[in-house]
DNA sequence: TTCATACTTCGATCGTAACCGAAGCATCGC
DNA sequence: GCGATGCTTCGGTTACGATCGAAGTATGAA
Protein backbone atom coordinates (compact mmCIF):
# COMPACT_ATOMS: atom_id res chain seq x y z
CA UNK A 1 0.00 0.00 0.00
CA UNK A 2 2.40 2.47 1.64
CA UNK A 3 5.67 1.68 -0.95
CA UNK A 4 7.64 4.11 -2.86
CA UNK A 5 8.23 7.95 -3.72
CA UNK A 6 4.93 10.38 -2.72
CA UNK A 7 3.67 11.70 -6.32
CA UNK A 8 0.51 13.69 -3.94
CA UNK A 9 2.73 15.94 -2.40
CA UNK A 10 4.83 17.35 -5.52
CA UNK A 11 1.23 17.08 -7.15
CA UNK A 12 -0.82 19.25 -5.24
CA UNK A 13 2.58 21.79 -4.95
CA UNK A 14 1.97 21.72 -8.61
CA UNK A 15 -1.81 21.75 -8.53
CA UNK A 16 -3.16 25.20 -7.31
CA UNK A 17 -3.62 27.58 -10.34
CA UNK A 18 -1.28 30.70 -8.57
CA UNK A 19 1.59 28.11 -7.93
CA UNK A 20 1.35 26.77 -11.18
CA UNK A 21 1.67 30.27 -13.25
CA UNK A 22 4.31 31.02 -11.19
CA UNK A 23 6.77 27.58 -12.21
CA UNK A 24 5.35 28.11 -15.73
CA UNK A 25 7.10 31.70 -15.77
CA UNK A 26 9.75 30.48 -13.93
CA UNK A 27 10.41 28.04 -16.66
CA UNK A 28 11.74 31.31 -18.85
CA UNK A 29 14.97 30.65 -16.77
CA UNK A 30 15.62 33.84 -15.27
CA UNK A 31 15.06 34.74 -11.96
CA UNK A 32 11.96 36.63 -10.53
CA UNK A 33 11.28 38.18 -7.19
CA UNK A 34 8.02 37.86 -4.91
CA UNK A 35 6.26 41.01 -6.35
CA UNK A 36 6.47 39.59 -9.87
CA UNK A 37 5.70 36.41 -9.26
CA UNK A 38 2.73 37.55 -7.60
CA UNK A 39 1.92 39.48 -10.38
CA UNK A 40 1.83 36.24 -12.56
CA UNK A 41 -0.04 34.27 -10.42
CA UNK A 42 -2.55 37.08 -9.90
CA UNK A 43 -2.60 37.24 -6.40
CA UNK A 44 -1.90 39.27 -3.46
CA UNK A 45 1.89 39.97 -2.08
CA UNK A 46 0.57 37.81 0.73
CA UNK A 47 -0.34 34.92 -0.83
CA UNK A 48 2.01 34.94 -3.16
CA UNK A 49 4.69 34.70 -0.18
CA UNK A 50 3.01 31.74 1.78
CA UNK A 51 2.69 30.05 -1.71
CA UNK A 52 6.85 31.06 -2.36
CA UNK A 53 7.42 29.21 1.36
CA UNK A 54 5.78 26.18 0.34
CA UNK A 55 7.12 25.88 -2.84
CA UNK A 56 10.31 26.30 -1.24
CA UNK A 57 9.99 23.91 1.31
CA UNK A 58 8.93 21.54 -1.38
CA UNK A 59 12.13 21.66 -2.98
CA UNK A 60 10.98 23.00 -6.47
CA UNK A 61 12.44 26.33 -5.97
CA UNK A 62 15.62 28.19 -4.49
CA UNK A 63 15.75 31.73 -3.32
CA UNK A 64 18.48 34.39 -3.13
CA UNK A 65 18.44 37.25 -1.56
CA UNK A 66 19.71 40.21 -2.59
CA UNK A 67 19.69 43.81 -1.22
CA UNK A 68 15.78 43.99 0.20
CA UNK A 69 14.93 41.97 -3.28
CA UNK A 70 14.31 37.82 -3.23
CA UNK A 71 14.89 36.44 -5.95
CA UNK A 72 13.66 32.81 -6.44
CA UNK A 73 14.01 30.85 -9.49
CA UNK A 74 13.28 26.65 -9.83
CA UNK A 75 15.70 24.50 -8.05
CA UNK A 76 17.20 22.82 -10.33
CA UNK A 77 16.94 21.35 -14.35
CA UNK A 78 15.18 18.29 -13.05
CA UNK A 79 12.33 20.79 -11.72
CA UNK A 80 12.24 22.49 -15.39
CA UNK A 81 12.28 19.07 -17.04
CA UNK A 82 9.38 18.46 -14.62
CA UNK A 83 7.74 21.18 -15.06
CA UNK A 84 8.04 21.15 -19.25
CA UNK A 85 6.95 17.02 -19.19
CA UNK A 86 3.92 18.09 -17.74
CA UNK A 87 3.22 21.24 -20.24
CA UNK A 88 4.05 18.70 -22.86
CA UNK A 89 1.39 16.09 -21.23
CA UNK A 90 -1.24 18.52 -20.62
CA UNK A 91 -1.30 20.37 -24.05
CA UNK A 92 -1.44 16.64 -25.43
CA UNK A 93 -4.18 16.45 -23.79
CA UNK A 94 -5.82 19.65 -24.70
CA UNK A 95 -5.72 20.63 -21.16
CA UNK A 96 -5.22 24.45 -22.32
CA UNK A 97 -5.57 27.63 -20.55
CA UNK A 98 -5.86 29.39 -23.53
CA UNK A 99 -7.36 28.61 -27.08
CA UNK A 100 -4.35 26.86 -29.10
CA UNK A 101 -4.69 29.60 -31.64
CA UNK A 102 -2.25 31.60 -32.33
CA UNK A 103 -2.90 34.01 -29.60
CA UNK A 104 0.74 34.50 -28.93
CA UNK A 105 2.34 34.14 -32.42
CA UNK A 106 5.60 35.15 -30.90
CA UNK A 107 6.03 33.02 -28.17
CA UNK A 108 5.01 30.20 -30.72
CA UNK A 109 7.52 30.91 -32.52
CA UNK A 110 10.31 31.04 -30.47
CA UNK A 111 10.85 31.13 -26.57
CA UNK A 112 12.55 30.21 -24.09
CA UNK A 113 12.44 26.44 -21.92
CA UNK A 114 14.42 27.25 -19.11
CA UNK A 115 18.13 27.42 -20.88
CA UNK A 116 17.49 26.60 -24.41
CA UNK A 117 15.43 27.42 -27.63
CA UNK A 118 11.79 25.85 -28.31
CA UNK A 119 8.68 26.52 -30.69
CA UNK A 120 8.50 26.50 -34.00
CA UNK A 121 12.46 27.81 -34.36
CA UNK A 122 13.75 25.20 -31.56
CA UNK A 123 12.09 22.29 -33.79
CA UNK A 124 13.32 23.57 -36.92
CA UNK A 125 16.69 24.31 -35.24
CA UNK A 126 16.66 20.14 -33.98
CA UNK A 127 15.27 19.03 -37.53
CA UNK A 128 17.80 21.02 -39.67
CA UNK A 129 20.68 19.86 -37.49
CA UNK A 130 19.71 16.04 -38.08
CA UNK A 131 19.34 16.48 -41.98
CA UNK A 132 22.29 17.67 -42.05
CA UNK A 133 24.01 14.49 -40.24
CA UNK A 134 25.24 16.83 -37.58
CA UNK A 135 22.65 14.87 -34.93
CA UNK A 136 21.73 11.46 -35.15
CA UNK A 137 18.34 10.31 -33.66
CA UNK A 138 19.18 7.38 -32.28
CA UNK A 139 16.35 5.40 -30.68
CA UNK A 140 14.64 7.93 -28.25
CA UNK A 141 17.77 9.70 -27.86
CA UNK A 142 20.16 12.04 -29.76
CA UNK A 143 23.82 11.58 -30.39
CA UNK A 144 26.09 14.29 -31.66
CA UNK A 145 27.95 13.17 -34.96
CA UNK A 146 32.15 13.73 -35.60
CA UNK A 147 30.42 15.81 -38.18
CA UNK A 148 28.25 17.69 -36.28
CA UNK A 149 31.10 18.99 -33.57
CA UNK A 150 33.02 20.10 -36.93
CA UNK A 151 29.99 22.31 -37.85
CA UNK A 152 29.76 23.57 -34.71
CA UNK A 153 32.90 24.41 -34.31
CA UNK A 154 32.68 26.71 -37.26
CA UNK A 155 29.97 28.61 -35.58
CA UNK A 156 31.81 29.44 -32.33
CA UNK A 157 30.72 26.64 -30.70
CA UNK A 158 33.40 24.54 -28.36
CA UNK A 159 31.94 20.99 -28.02
CA UNK A 160 34.77 19.66 -25.95
CA UNK A 161 34.73 22.09 -23.04
CA UNK A 162 30.72 21.03 -22.77
CA UNK A 163 31.41 17.24 -23.14
CA UNK A 164 33.58 17.62 -19.56
CA UNK A 165 30.09 18.92 -17.96
CA UNK A 166 28.30 16.01 -15.78
CA UNK A 167 25.24 17.35 -17.91
CA UNK A 168 24.04 15.63 -20.71
CA UNK A 169 25.09 17.30 -24.15
CA UNK A 170 22.09 16.51 -26.22
CA UNK A 171 18.68 15.63 -24.89
CA UNK A 172 15.35 16.11 -26.70
CA UNK A 173 12.89 17.87 -25.30
CA UNK A 174 9.25 17.70 -26.29
CA UNK A 175 7.68 21.15 -27.19
CA UNK A 176 4.15 21.82 -25.89
CA UNK A 177 3.52 24.16 -29.11
CA UNK A 178 4.73 22.10 -32.00
CA UNK A 179 4.32 18.74 -30.26
CA UNK A 180 7.49 17.70 -31.65
CA UNK A 181 10.88 17.52 -29.91
CA UNK A 182 13.22 20.52 -29.82
CA UNK A 183 17.26 20.44 -28.39
CA UNK A 184 17.80 20.77 -25.32
CA UNK A 185 20.87 19.71 -22.98
CA UNK A 186 24.23 21.72 -22.75
CA UNK A 187 24.54 22.03 -26.73
CA UNK A 188 20.59 23.18 -26.38
CA UNK A 189 22.08 26.03 -24.16
CA UNK A 190 25.28 26.99 -25.74
CA UNK A 191 23.47 27.48 -29.19
CA UNK A 192 20.73 29.75 -27.69
CA UNK A 193 23.38 31.61 -25.74
CA UNK A 194 25.50 31.36 -28.79
CA UNK A 195 22.73 33.15 -30.75
CA UNK A 196 22.09 36.04 -28.06
CA UNK A 197 26.17 36.78 -28.12
CA UNK A 198 26.06 37.15 -32.01
CA UNK A 199 22.91 40.08 -31.26
CA UNK A 200 20.70 37.63 -33.84
CA UNK A 201 18.25 37.79 -30.51
CA UNK A 202 17.36 38.72 -27.42
CA UNK A 203 15.26 37.48 -24.43
CA UNK A 204 12.05 39.73 -23.93
CA UNK A 205 11.41 41.46 -20.41
CA UNK A 206 7.91 40.38 -19.71
CA UNK A 207 7.57 36.79 -21.57
CA UNK A 208 9.42 33.84 -22.39
CA UNK A 209 9.19 34.92 -26.19
CA UNK A 210 12.26 35.41 -27.95
CA UNK A 211 12.96 38.08 -30.18
CA UNK A 212 14.76 37.81 -33.50
CA UNK A 213 15.92 40.83 -35.43
CA UNK A 214 15.36 40.90 -39.08
CA UNK A 215 19.65 39.75 -39.59
CA UNK A 216 19.50 37.17 -36.90
CA UNK A 217 16.53 35.77 -38.53
CA UNK A 218 17.59 35.26 -41.84
CA UNK A 219 21.41 34.30 -40.39
CA UNK A 220 19.09 31.51 -38.28
CA UNK A 221 17.14 30.68 -41.43
CA UNK A 222 20.23 30.48 -43.85
CA UNK A 223 22.48 28.18 -41.04
CA UNK A 224 19.61 25.56 -40.58
CA UNK A 225 17.32 25.52 -43.64
CA UNK A 226 14.88 22.78 -43.53
CA UNK A 227 14.86 20.13 -46.49
CA UNK A 228 18.41 20.56 -46.41
CA UNK B 1 -0.09 35.61 -18.34
CA UNK B 2 -2.81 33.12 -19.52
CA UNK B 3 -0.52 31.38 -21.85
CA UNK B 4 0.82 27.44 -22.40
CA UNK B 5 -0.79 24.11 -21.09
CA UNK B 6 -2.41 24.15 -17.96
CA UNK B 7 -0.23 22.11 -15.46
CA UNK B 8 -2.51 22.83 -12.80
CA UNK B 9 -5.04 20.60 -13.58
CA UNK B 10 -3.21 17.29 -13.77
CA UNK B 11 -1.17 18.67 -10.85
CA UNK B 12 -4.48 18.84 -8.71
CA UNK B 13 -5.65 15.52 -10.33
CA UNK B 14 -2.37 13.72 -9.45
CA UNK B 15 -2.53 15.96 -5.90
CA UNK B 16 -5.05 14.19 -3.90
CA UNK B 17 -3.28 11.49 -1.83
CA UNK B 18 -5.96 8.78 -2.71
CA UNK B 19 -5.98 9.72 -6.65
CA UNK B 20 -2.09 9.37 -6.06
CA UNK B 21 -2.45 5.94 -5.14
CA UNK B 22 -4.76 4.40 -7.18
CA UNK B 23 -2.55 5.98 -10.13
CA UNK B 24 0.36 4.53 -8.34
CA UNK B 25 -0.75 0.86 -7.98
CA UNK B 26 -1.83 1.07 -11.64
CA UNK B 27 1.30 1.40 -12.68
CA UNK B 28 1.29 -1.87 -12.26
CA UNK B 29 -0.16 -1.83 -15.92
CA UNK B 30 -2.95 -4.43 -15.14
CA UNK B 31 -6.22 -3.52 -14.91
CA UNK B 32 -8.16 -2.92 -11.38
CA UNK B 33 -11.97 -2.75 -10.41
CA UNK B 34 -12.85 0.05 -9.16
CA UNK B 35 -13.62 -1.68 -5.63
CA UNK B 36 -9.75 -2.98 -5.82
CA UNK B 37 -8.81 0.50 -6.40
CA UNK B 38 -10.87 1.66 -3.56
CA UNK B 39 -8.94 -0.64 -1.39
CA UNK B 40 -5.87 0.80 -2.51
CA UNK B 41 -6.47 4.50 -1.91
CA UNK B 42 -7.83 3.48 1.36
CA UNK B 43 -11.36 5.24 1.18
CA UNK B 44 -14.32 3.83 0.64
CA UNK B 45 -16.21 2.32 -2.82
CA UNK B 46 -18.77 5.69 -3.54
CA UNK B 47 -15.38 7.97 -2.66
CA UNK B 48 -13.23 6.07 -5.27
CA UNK B 49 -16.27 6.08 -7.61
CA UNK B 50 -16.31 9.81 -7.71
CA UNK B 51 -12.46 10.41 -7.91
CA UNK B 52 -12.16 7.62 -10.47
CA UNK B 53 -14.64 9.48 -12.48
CA UNK B 54 -12.79 12.88 -12.15
CA UNK B 55 -9.74 10.78 -13.53
CA UNK B 56 -11.38 9.45 -16.43
CA UNK B 57 -12.84 12.90 -17.20
CA UNK B 58 -9.10 14.52 -17.29
CA UNK B 59 -7.97 12.07 -19.27
CA UNK B 60 -5.71 10.07 -17.03
CA UNK B 61 -7.89 6.93 -16.73
CA UNK B 62 -9.57 4.45 -19.28
CA UNK B 63 -12.56 2.17 -18.32
CA UNK B 64 -13.65 -0.92 -19.96
CA UNK B 65 -16.67 -2.17 -18.52
CA UNK B 66 -17.27 -6.07 -17.85
CA UNK B 67 -20.26 -7.67 -16.76
CA UNK B 68 -20.59 -5.53 -13.70
CA UNK B 69 -17.20 -4.87 -13.09
CA UNK B 70 -15.74 -1.95 -14.60
CA UNK B 71 -12.02 -2.26 -14.60
CA UNK B 72 -9.84 0.64 -14.60
CA UNK B 73 -6.26 0.95 -16.73
CA UNK B 74 -4.00 4.03 -17.24
CA UNK B 75 -4.98 5.93 -20.43
CA UNK B 76 -2.09 4.90 -22.51
CA UNK B 77 1.54 4.85 -22.07
CA UNK B 78 2.01 8.61 -21.85
CA UNK B 79 0.48 9.06 -18.56
CA UNK B 80 2.66 6.05 -17.00
CA UNK B 81 5.34 8.12 -18.14
CA UNK B 82 4.08 10.65 -16.38
CA UNK B 83 3.50 8.87 -12.99
CA UNK B 84 7.20 7.30 -13.35
CA UNK B 85 8.90 10.41 -13.98
CA UNK B 86 7.26 12.05 -11.08
CA UNK B 87 7.70 9.31 -8.86
CA UNK B 88 11.37 9.57 -9.36
CA UNK B 89 11.28 12.97 -9.12
CA UNK B 90 9.82 12.65 -5.45
CA UNK B 91 12.07 10.01 -4.87
CA UNK B 92 15.00 12.13 -5.95
CA UNK B 93 13.44 14.69 -3.61
CA UNK B 94 13.38 12.70 -0.45
CA UNK B 95 9.53 12.83 -0.69
CA UNK B 96 9.06 9.36 0.28
CA UNK B 97 5.52 7.50 2.07
CA UNK B 98 7.36 5.39 3.77
CA UNK B 99 11.17 5.02 5.07
CA UNK B 100 13.29 4.55 2.19
CA UNK B 101 14.87 1.40 3.97
CA UNK B 102 14.56 -1.96 2.77
CA UNK B 103 11.34 -2.60 4.13
CA UNK B 104 9.46 -3.99 0.61
CA UNK B 105 12.88 -5.64 -0.36
CA UNK B 106 10.56 -8.02 -2.63
CA UNK B 107 9.54 -4.66 -4.49
CA UNK B 108 13.39 -3.04 -4.71
CA UNK B 109 14.81 -6.28 -5.99
CA UNK B 110 12.18 -6.35 -9.31
CA UNK B 111 8.77 -5.16 -9.71
CA UNK B 112 6.58 -3.94 -12.80
CA UNK B 113 6.73 -0.80 -14.31
CA UNK B 114 3.50 -0.71 -16.66
CA UNK B 115 5.19 -3.60 -18.20
CA UNK B 116 8.36 -4.08 -18.16
CA UNK B 117 10.99 -4.96 -15.59
CA UNK B 118 12.46 -2.40 -12.63
CA UNK B 119 14.13 -2.75 -9.68
CA UNK B 120 17.23 -3.83 -8.95
CA UNK B 121 16.72 -6.80 -11.34
CA UNK B 122 15.85 -3.95 -13.99
CA UNK B 123 18.93 -1.62 -13.41
CA UNK B 124 21.12 -5.01 -13.72
CA UNK B 125 19.71 -6.25 -17.21
CA UNK B 126 20.17 -2.91 -18.88
CA UNK B 127 23.58 -2.70 -17.37
CA UNK B 128 24.67 -6.34 -18.59
CA UNK B 129 22.89 -5.30 -21.94
CA UNK B 130 25.19 -2.80 -22.30
CA UNK B 131 28.06 -3.88 -21.04
CA UNK B 132 27.91 -7.18 -23.56
CA UNK B 133 27.75 -4.65 -26.47
CA UNK B 134 23.49 -5.55 -26.96
CA UNK B 135 22.85 -2.41 -26.48
CA UNK B 136 24.49 1.10 -27.23
CA UNK B 137 23.91 4.15 -24.73
CA UNK B 138 24.26 6.91 -26.63
CA UNK B 139 23.55 10.18 -25.09
CA UNK B 140 20.24 10.23 -23.58
CA UNK B 141 19.19 6.93 -25.78
CA UNK B 142 19.15 3.37 -26.00
CA UNK B 143 20.22 1.89 -29.05
CA UNK B 144 20.22 -1.86 -29.97
CA UNK B 145 23.32 -3.24 -31.79
CA UNK B 146 22.70 -6.10 -34.46
CA UNK B 147 25.11 -8.46 -31.70
CA UNK B 148 22.12 -7.42 -29.26
CA UNK B 149 19.37 -8.19 -32.19
CA UNK B 150 21.08 -12.10 -32.76
CA UNK B 151 21.65 -12.69 -28.86
CA UNK B 152 17.89 -12.00 -28.20
CA UNK B 153 16.91 -14.09 -30.92
CA UNK B 154 19.16 -16.25 -29.41
CA UNK B 155 16.65 -16.48 -26.23
CA UNK B 156 13.47 -16.39 -27.96
CA UNK B 157 12.69 -12.75 -28.66
CA UNK B 158 11.64 -11.74 -32.56
CA UNK B 159 13.20 -8.08 -32.54
CA UNK B 160 12.01 -7.73 -36.32
CA UNK B 161 8.13 -7.86 -34.91
CA UNK B 162 8.91 -5.28 -32.28
CA UNK B 163 10.52 -3.13 -34.38
CA UNK B 164 7.51 -2.79 -37.48
CA UNK B 165 5.55 -1.17 -33.62
CA UNK B 166 5.51 2.48 -33.61
CA UNK B 167 6.54 2.59 -30.14
CA UNK B 168 10.01 2.78 -29.22
CA UNK B 169 12.40 -0.15 -29.41
CA UNK B 170 14.28 0.85 -26.61
CA UNK B 171 13.95 3.48 -23.88
CA UNK B 172 15.67 4.44 -20.71
CA UNK B 173 13.33 4.95 -17.73
CA UNK B 174 14.62 6.38 -14.25
CA UNK B 175 14.23 3.57 -11.79
CA UNK B 176 12.94 5.36 -8.25
CA UNK B 177 14.09 2.75 -6.26
CA UNK B 178 18.01 2.42 -7.44
CA UNK B 179 17.90 6.03 -8.64
CA UNK B 180 19.42 4.71 -11.95
CA UNK B 181 18.00 3.65 -15.56
CA UNK B 182 16.34 0.57 -16.71
CA UNK B 183 15.35 -0.84 -19.76
CA UNK B 184 11.48 -0.07 -20.40
CA UNK B 185 10.20 0.19 -24.43
CA UNK B 186 8.53 -2.52 -26.53
CA UNK B 187 11.99 -4.54 -26.05
CA UNK B 188 11.21 -4.27 -22.48
CA UNK B 189 7.92 -5.55 -22.55
CA UNK B 190 8.90 -8.23 -24.61
CA UNK B 191 11.88 -9.14 -22.28
CA UNK B 192 9.60 -9.44 -19.36
CA UNK B 193 6.47 -10.95 -20.78
CA UNK B 194 9.83 -13.74 -22.21
CA UNK B 195 10.70 -14.29 -18.16
CA UNK B 196 6.98 -14.71 -16.83
CA UNK B 197 6.20 -16.96 -20.08
CA UNK B 198 9.15 -18.82 -19.21
CA UNK B 199 7.78 -19.65 -16.00
CA UNK B 200 11.55 -17.44 -14.30
CA UNK B 201 9.16 -15.28 -12.57
CA UNK B 202 5.36 -14.53 -11.55
CA UNK B 203 3.61 -10.77 -11.02
CA UNK B 204 1.84 -11.30 -7.38
CA UNK B 205 -1.31 -10.82 -6.59
CA UNK B 206 -1.11 -7.71 -4.51
CA UNK B 207 1.62 -5.79 -5.42
CA UNK B 208 3.73 -4.74 -7.83
CA UNK B 209 6.28 -6.93 -6.83
CA UNK B 210 7.83 -9.77 -9.41
CA UNK B 211 8.52 -12.66 -7.67
CA UNK B 212 11.45 -14.83 -9.82
CA UNK B 213 11.54 -18.94 -8.95
CA UNK B 214 15.03 -20.35 -7.56
CA UNK B 215 15.54 -21.76 -10.63
CA UNK B 216 14.28 -18.38 -12.38
CA UNK B 217 16.67 -16.55 -10.53
CA UNK B 218 19.21 -18.81 -10.92
CA UNK B 219 18.70 -18.23 -15.03
CA UNK B 220 18.26 -14.56 -14.78
CA UNK B 221 21.36 -13.74 -13.11
CA UNK B 222 23.56 -16.17 -15.87
CA UNK B 223 21.67 -14.33 -18.76
CA UNK B 224 22.58 -11.07 -17.51
CA UNK B 225 25.59 -11.84 -15.32
CA UNK B 226 27.42 -7.83 -14.10
CA UNK B 227 30.74 -7.65 -14.69
CA UNK B 228 31.01 -9.29 -17.70
C1' DT C 1 17.00 59.32 12.03
C1' DT C 2 13.21 58.94 9.14
C1' DC C 3 10.70 57.32 5.38
C1' DA C 4 9.93 54.05 1.67
C1' DT C 5 10.18 49.62 -0.35
C1' DA C 6 10.16 44.54 -0.24
C1' DC C 7 8.62 40.98 1.97
C1' DT C 8 6.73 37.92 5.97
C1' DT C 9 3.57 36.67 9.62
C1' DC C 10 -0.89 36.84 11.90
C1' DG C 11 -5.74 36.37 12.04
C1' DA C 12 -10.03 35.67 10.16
C1' DT C 13 -13.09 34.57 6.28
C1' DC C 14 -14.68 31.80 2.79
C1' DG C 15 -15.17 28.22 -0.81
C1' DT C 16 -14.29 24.01 -2.35
C1' DA C 17 -13.64 19.35 -2.37
C1' DA C 18 -13.01 15.12 0.13
C1' DC C 19 -15.67 12.08 2.56
C1' DC C 20 -19.23 8.67 3.86
C1' DG C 21 -24.25 6.90 4.74
C1' DA C 22 -28.03 5.78 2.27
C1' DA C 23 -30.54 5.06 -1.65
C1' DG C 24 -30.67 4.02 -6.65
C1' DC C 25 -29.24 1.29 -11.05
C1' DA C 26 -27.30 -2.34 -13.53
C1' DT C 27 -25.75 -7.04 -14.12
C1' DC C 28 -25.17 -11.73 -12.84
C1' DG C 29 -26.56 -16.33 -10.87
C1' DC C 30 -30.28 -19.03 -9.78
C1' DG D 1 -38.97 -13.81 -11.15
C1' DC D 2 -35.55 -13.07 -6.79
C1' DG D 3 -31.58 -11.87 -4.24
C1' DA D 4 -26.71 -10.70 -4.40
C1' DT D 5 -22.88 -8.11 -6.11
C1' DG D 6 -20.57 -4.05 -8.24
C1' DC D 7 -20.89 0.43 -8.85
C1' DT D 8 -23.05 5.31 -9.16
C1' DT D 9 -25.63 9.25 -7.45
C1' DC D 10 -27.49 12.15 -3.81
C1' DG D 11 -27.27 14.81 0.38
C1' DG D 12 -25.12 16.71 4.09
C1' DT D 13 -21.03 17.25 7.06
C1' DT D 14 -16.45 18.51 7.72
C1' DA D 15 -11.90 20.01 7.15
C1' DC D 16 -8.41 22.08 4.80
C1' DG D 17 -6.24 25.60 2.32
C1' DA D 18 -6.43 29.73 -0.53
C1' DT D 19 -7.17 34.34 0.10
C1' DC D 20 -6.51 39.05 1.79
C1' DG D 21 -6.33 43.03 5.44
C1' DA D 22 -3.47 44.50 8.83
C1' DA D 23 0.47 44.56 11.39
C1' DG D 24 5.40 43.34 11.84
C1' DT D 25 10.42 42.90 10.14
C1' DA D 26 14.31 43.89 7.19
C1' DT D 27 16.91 46.58 3.88
C1' DG D 28 17.97 50.72 1.37
C1' DA D 29 17.68 55.70 0.49
C1' DA D 30 17.59 60.45 1.94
Amino acid sequence: MKEGPDIAQIGALIGDPARANMLAALTGGRALTATELAGVGGITLQTASTHLAKLESGGLLAQRKQGRHRYFTLADEAVARLIESMMGFAAGRGHLRHRPGPKEPALRKARICYDHLAGDYGVRMLDSLIASGSIDAVGDGLALTEKGEGDLKRIGIDVGSLKSSRRPLCRSCLDWSERRAHLAGSLGKALLSSFLDKGWARRTAESRSILFSPEGDRQFLKLFPVDA
